[in-house]
DNA sequence: CCAAAAGTGTTTCACGTACACCCATGC
DNA sequence: GCATGGGTGTACGTGAAACACTTTTGG
């Protein structure tokens, strides 16, 4: 089978970049190519669009056919397509970026990928293509929204303790914060819903959890509130 | 001749958002097309990406070619593509918006554009595609981003009087700014060169004249300032 | 009882906001 | 000389930032 056209077409592409979020790091995940060109080296998964899909589904499919990947925030980056990124012919490529709470998801690599796995947003090998100016895109991105769109809840369970959405907003945009001015800004914006539940498992004092009530942000947002960290 | 490929792929397009700015409005640059689909409705001007050239290539030529303005701030604002947004095919549509004074630019219709003109924001006409749904994102992102970016200097004349600048905010943010306080604002930002110019012109006293300091502030902007108004 | 992290208020300073009058120029 | 817009300063209130100790829990 093969489709014949009046004017030739660039090649179309999706590509993502995951990020997920630990008690160390900031991290982005990663596959190894199977194939040519670039074969063995580390690369942000994607692939091709196909006809009669959107860009968002054909990302949403790819990400979870290279890497079990599903069900996550995700939203489109930006989209690359110099002449010479490729060097087989001229791709372009829609580039989005997802947002995932890393204990969710099992990865598994399959289909064109040798490998998956989490990567340190710091540690990031040398990557396919022009994937690393995705990635740093994709980074600035995050470290701007983050700051006035709720969207750092993406990165959390989905109860989670005052403690754990600080250090999300540390490690993204990697500068400390003060622990009581946090606290006290967080809670006044009442976006938050406080459950009747503590934290297990740890060897402490076990701290509240909260949850993010987003249809109060909703409500609250299209009244003119500004979420802004 | 014809090309040829093992699986279909979708076309491809740019489109242009265009504003410009008088004394009294916020304008957008439209086309009225020549061709079938949507032949005589208006649009964005914007056309299909040729092989081995950049969206951004593609768009500031279609510009060019379509309207006659060329050498204007111009990026890329979001990739439209639905299956359904093209009666024809899956034609997926790279958006750009751009700022362009107003006075710079003799507009002239060519190739499929059988007029082109500019409309008030509030006042355009039903948009063929989904050409309706980009103009309002292009103009959100406007909204947003001339508030935290100094982009708003690319609608003024080189040279232009801090009343117009207010201007500009107002018209773009759609809300009344205090004078003294715009003028404390945008004067300690230490970002507009004072010359040795007025007004020419008007009949009462004439303003003197600022220049946006490019280079002034992308050094303050590598030294972490941030621009906002 | 000791280690570890949770939780809590106050002071200070910078900046945003509100507000009214005199000045220069062209006609 | 009058109409038109240019240009200027201060007072107030809100919100950001700095800062240290007590409480709770598990081991």
């Amino acid at each position: 089978m093969s489709y014949t056209y009046e004017y030739s077409r660039p090649a179309l592409t999706v590509d993502c970049v995951v990020f997920g979020l630990d008690q160390d790091d900031l991290k982005v995940l990663l596959i190894q190519r199977g194939l040519e060109p670039f074969a063995g080296q580390w690369a942000l998964p994607g692939g091709f669009v196909r006809i009669d899909e959107s860009p968002e589904a054909s990302a949403r499919r790819e990400l979870q056919e290279e890497t079990g990947v599903r069900d996550v925030f995700l939203e489109q980056l930006y989209t690359f397509g110099e002449p010479s990124r490729d060097p087989r012919e001229h791709v372009i490529s829609i580039a989005h970026y997802a947002l995932v709470n890393l204990d969710d998801h099992e990865i598994r690599a399959a289909t064109d990928a040798r490998q998956a796995g989490w990567f340190a947003i710091d540690d990031v090998p040398t990557l396919a293509f022009d994937h690393g100016t995705i990635l740093k895109m994709a980074h600035d991105r995050l470290c701007g929204k983050v700051r006035y769109q709720p969207i750092g809840f993406e990165l959390l369970p989905d109860k989670f303790a005052l403690r754990q959405l600080q250090n999300l907003y540390e490690k993204v945009l990697d500068r400390q914060i003060d622990k009581r001015n946090f606290r006290k800004k967080i809670l006044s914006m009442g976006i938050l819903q406080e459950l009747d539940e503590v934290e297990t498992d740890v060897s402490h004092r076990a701290a509240r959890l909260y949850r993010f009530d987003k249809g109060k942000y909703n409500d609250m947002f299209k009244n003119g509130f500004n979420f802004e960290i």
